[in-house]
RNA sequence: GCCCGGGUGGUGGAACGGUAGACACAGCGGACUUAAAAUCCGCGGGCGGGAAACCGCCGUGCCGGUUCGAGUCCGGCCCCGGGCACCA
């Protein structure tokens, strides 16, 4: 944008002025996939020791994100008081930090507190109505799937999700084991999603939970009665003295009395404990902790289990109900162990009967007839289920039967209903080369040492060159030389590096401090949180998920002062593509780039199918997400080179809103850049009479057309600031071309038309400015505004003025009925009984209420009146 | 299974409960040109009537409701896309 392609780097501590927001605006790289821009600009960053672009543009809801910070603020500053000044560590995450569900509405979750015993998380801070006024204006660079298509990122997501997961598994497995490998340590970052279960009473935290989940679920502690576990790694945490419960967990307490079995994951204590003393257990336990782990394996892996030959005392009957180990428990969520209800719960149905234990029949539903032998979705239903077979609670729904147990439990002294939340946890792959530097020297002597502070950061060589044979920073003497900090001799250091997702967890507060001695120095307090940030799917789930949590650990630290780094969150739309394919001989598919392919249009108007340079026919396989496999990926290069920058942000900003999938057209891209031609040569059209007109407030003396021209281009300006506020930048180039056909449209002979023309151009640059810097800056320098008003980058944003939209009369749409019967011109300042007078005497009114008296007659200012008869 | 998002002309898409289809793209007709490209002007939801201006009816996935008035709000469905998932 703007100059050279750079734009101006922020000015130290500035305040945007009333009414703006700062934002970030990929300088050299108007449209190229987020990622892309991130990375090069943490290069940008080494390189030059600065921070790459900063952009301001105009219109911003400044009051109301004050108003939303402060909301913020004084919510944490409540709760805090509430925890009664516990320290408890408190690192804040929403609900967002689950990858899982849907990506639009994670910044507004809201009342969902996520906690662990690392995280205590709150909603961040969005006002109730975020939706309706969630926009500001920024850049809106869309993902473009072209360097790395869809499909590979999908792949790239379902890696680290891959990662992440045997991570845990391994974790879970030996948590006492973290070896020195590729990832944080401690401060390793478990987030967490709410879900409903009667939670263990942690002495340190309970009450601190301040909301259930409707219907919530049950933690319920079975005791043991005939084993004393111990635990096997000799862990002194628990006392044999007492019969501990162990604690199972389900949403389904309903069913409990349905329980025939008890399932605890491998890696559960009992398993441990029954694995001492049986080798039938041992080898089954050790057989899954060497299996897959791979989620595609464990989705569709054969339920398989062992009998623990230990019992445990259910908490309502009292009775005996067996132990298994099952493959399909998982350790990490829940405690570990559930409570097999085979009657009503699938996964449980099919390990009874592959193991032939019995299946109890507690939940019936009217018109249904229960079958052990066969499973039916009915068997799960909570809205008509009813429990039978269940004593005291026979005949109760779902919820009521919920309650009644939970009441029963906690009569008891045995628990109580609760939220809690699954852990997510952030497993960091390992990067070859391009990375963040793990600062670590291995030494002969000294083992694994930290490199100092003093010698921070540490600088990867720039000029390594992969040759696809491993790390190359592992051949670069010059970086791998070093002495140890602790005896001084020779040591090497560490050759592989972070996740890239390390960098952009932070990358974008060093742009509001570039030149700070420190990490981040109070300059970046004073410009984060950010006001907007807008992504794809992929960094509204990982990237924001980390970032936020970078962001806590930061503020524990001590270097910045806020609690989230992002206010806003604007998930923007893929970018599809058409795409072609002939079938092969070997009856598979081939697919063909559109590029090489022409459209055969049908009679209807349609696509009907395609042609090759050859002339061979191909097959239209309709608009898909761009990927490798259907070599229908455009790489936003090749447009920037043949059209521009700024025909490629047009496109894609007109196209369709940011929100939605954006279908690529060429023609479309052909029409971008045609609007940008012809405002090109009707600002060159232009310079004379811009530049010779006389300095008159525009509408001085203007006749009929130039007046009516004016008001053209201030409705467009007041459309183009309502459409930047709320995001819809697609509508905002539209008002661009509404002020151009106006203005196109007026005569410079027409009376007053030199003063309108001048000022209509000037807002139309403006308008348009943030959508196509290049052009709007060259031409507002050319037409001589930057004299005048200074660089467009400083530029005031225009102002509306009213009195350019007020007319002498008026056209009201006539209703009759509420059906459209005609209109009815009125003057101005005709009010509600004149404009009534007016309907009533109307022809048309006459015509359609056919005689009948009238009723009512409804008057909206400024629209339209309706008569009902 | 759970969670999001979306169904409006040939197409992308507009429309703070108030003229449905703004603004474009593709198409068609015309001007300019020896011709083409480029550019400019015009037309465009469907059905029926009319030579035409124009008139009538229908129309925003389906069914119902609220309202003077519903693409928009409410209730119930259908379909499509995406994400997540041995989640107990």
């Amino acid at each position: 944008m703007g100059r050279a392609g750079r734009l101006p780097r922020p000015r130290g501590r500035r305040a945007p002025r009333e009414g703006q927001v700062l934002l970030r605006v990929d300088a050299a790289l108007p449209v190229r996939a987020a990622a892309h821009g991130a990375r090069a600009q943490l290069h940008d960053q080494r390189r030059d020791g600065a921070a790459p672009a900063h952009a301001r543009v105009q219109r911003a809801d400044a009051d109301g994100l004050g108003r939303v910070r402060a909301a913020g603020r004084e919510r944490r500053d409540e709760e805090r008081q509430a925890a009664g000044g516990v320290d408890v560590r408190e690192h804040r995450l929403h609900e967002e930090a689950d990858a899982g569900d849907g990506a639009r509405d994670r910044l507004v979750a809201r009342d969902r507190r996520l906690r662990s015993r690392v995280l205590q998380v709150e909603p961040v801070a969005v006002p109730e109505d975020a939706r309706a006024r969630r926009r500001v204006p920024q850049d809106a660079g869309r993902e473009l799937g072209s360097g790395r298509p869809d499909r590979a990122r999908e792949r790239a997501g379902h890696r680290r999700a891959r990662l992440a997961h045997r991570r845990r598994r391994r974790e879970a497995r030996d948590p006492g084991l973290l070896p020195e490998d590729h990832r944080l340590r401690g401060g390793a970052a478990r987030l967490a999603r709410p879900h409903g279960r009667l939670a263990r009473a942690r002495e340190d935290d309970a009450g601190q939970l301040d909301r259930e989940e409707p219907g919530g679920a049950l933690r319920v502690p079975f005791s043991t009665k005939s084993a004393t576990p111990q635990r096997a790694s000799g862990s002194s945490r628990r006392r044999p003295q007492e019969a501990p419960a162990w604690v199972v967990f389900t949403t389904r307490a309903d069913t409990i009395m349905g329980v025939t079995f008890v399932a605890v994951a491998p890696e559960h204590p009992l398993a441990a404990v029954a694995a001492v003393r049986s080798t039938h257990v041992h080898e089954f336990v050790e057989k899954a902790r060497h299996g897959s782990v791979m989620e595609a394996d464990v989705a569709t892996m054969e339920k398989e289990g062992v009998r623990t030959g230990l019992y445990v005392t259910h908490p309502l009957t009292g009775a005996q109900v067996e132990v298994w180990v099952g493959n399909y428990v998982l350790m990490a969520y829940g405690d570990g162990a559930v409570m097999g209800v085979p009657a009503h719960d699938e996964r449980d149905f099919a390990f009874a009967r592959k193991y032939g234990l019995h299946i109890q029949q507690v939940v019936a539903v009217d018109g249904e007839t229960f079958d052990d032998t066969r499973w039916q979705p009915w068997y799960e239903d909570k809205a008509r289920g009813r429990c039978v077979h269940s004593g005291r609670y026979d005949g109760l729904a779902y919820a009521p039967a919920v309650d009644a147990i939970a009441a029963d439990l906690a009569a008891k002294g045995l628990g109580e209903k609760q939220v809690t939340w699954r852990l997510r946890d952030w497993g960091i792959s390992r990067q070859r080369y391009w990375g963040t530097p793990i600062p670590m020297i291995h030494c002969d002597a000294c083992g694994s040492v930290p490199v100092p502070e003093r010698d921070l950061p540490v600088v990867l060589p720039e000029d390594c060159i992969p040759d696809g044979s491993g790390n190359p920073l592992a051949k670069r003497e010059d970086f791998l030389a070093v002495d140890c900090p602790s005896c001084g001799r020779p040591a090497r250091r560490e050759t592989d590096t972070m996740d890239t997702f390390v960098d952009s967890s932070w990358y974008y507060m060093r742009y509001a401090c570039p030149d700070a001695t420190t990490m981040v120095d109070a300059r970046n307090d004073y410009w984060m949180p950010m006001d907007q940030y807008i992504g794809g799917i992929e960094h509204a789930i990982l990237h924001l998920l980390y970032a936020r949590f970078w962001t806590k650990v930061m503020r524990d630290m001590g270097l910045v002062k806020f609690d989230e780094p992002f206010t806003r969150l604007l998930t923007q739309g893929m970018v599809l593509n058409h795409s072609w394919f002939s079938r092969n001989d070997r009856g598979g598919i081939d697919y063909h780039p559109p590029t090489d392919v022409t459209p055969v249009v049908g009679d209807d108007g349609r696509i009907a199918g395609g042609k090759l340079a050859d002339g061979t026919s191909v097959e239209y396989g309709g608009v898909s997400k761009m990927s490798k496999s259907e070599k229908n990926g455009v790489d936003p290069e090749d447009i920037i080179e043949r059209f521009g920058a700024d025909t490629a942000r047009h496109f894609v900003m007109f196209a369709s809103p940011p929100e939605a999938t954006l279908e690529w057209s060429d023609a479309g891209v052909e029409g971008s850049y045609r609007f940008l031609k012809r405002l090109w040569a009707y600002a060159q059209g232009k310079l004379v009479v811009v530049r010779g007109c006389e300095r008159v407030p525009a509408g001085t003396d203007a006749g009929e057309a130039a007046k009516a021209a004016r008001r053209e281009v201030h409705l467009a300006l007041r459309q183009a600031n309502y459409d930047y506020e709320r995001v819809q930048y697609n509508t905002v180039v539209s008002a661009g071309y509404k002020m151009l056909n106006a203005l196109d449209g007026l005569s410079v002979d027409a009376p007053g038309a030199e003063p309108v023309i001048r000022e209509g151009l000037s807002i139309l640059l403006r308008v348009l400015y943030p959508v196509v810097p290049h052009t709007t800056w060259a031409l507002w320098r050319d037409l001589g505004y930057a004299d005048e008003m200074g660089d467009l980058l400083d530029a005031p944003w225009p102002e509306v003025d009213e009195r350019a939209l007020a007319q002498d009369a008026i056209e009201l749409v006539l209703q009759v009925n509420g059906k459209l019967r005609g209109r009815i011109v009125v003057p101005a300042t005709a009010d509600r009984a004149a404009i009534e007078a007016a309907a009533r005497a109307s022809d048309e009114v006459a015509k359609h209420a056919g005689g009948a008296p009238v009723k009512k007659v409804i008057v909206v200012p400024g629209r339209l009146v309706n008569v009902v008869v």
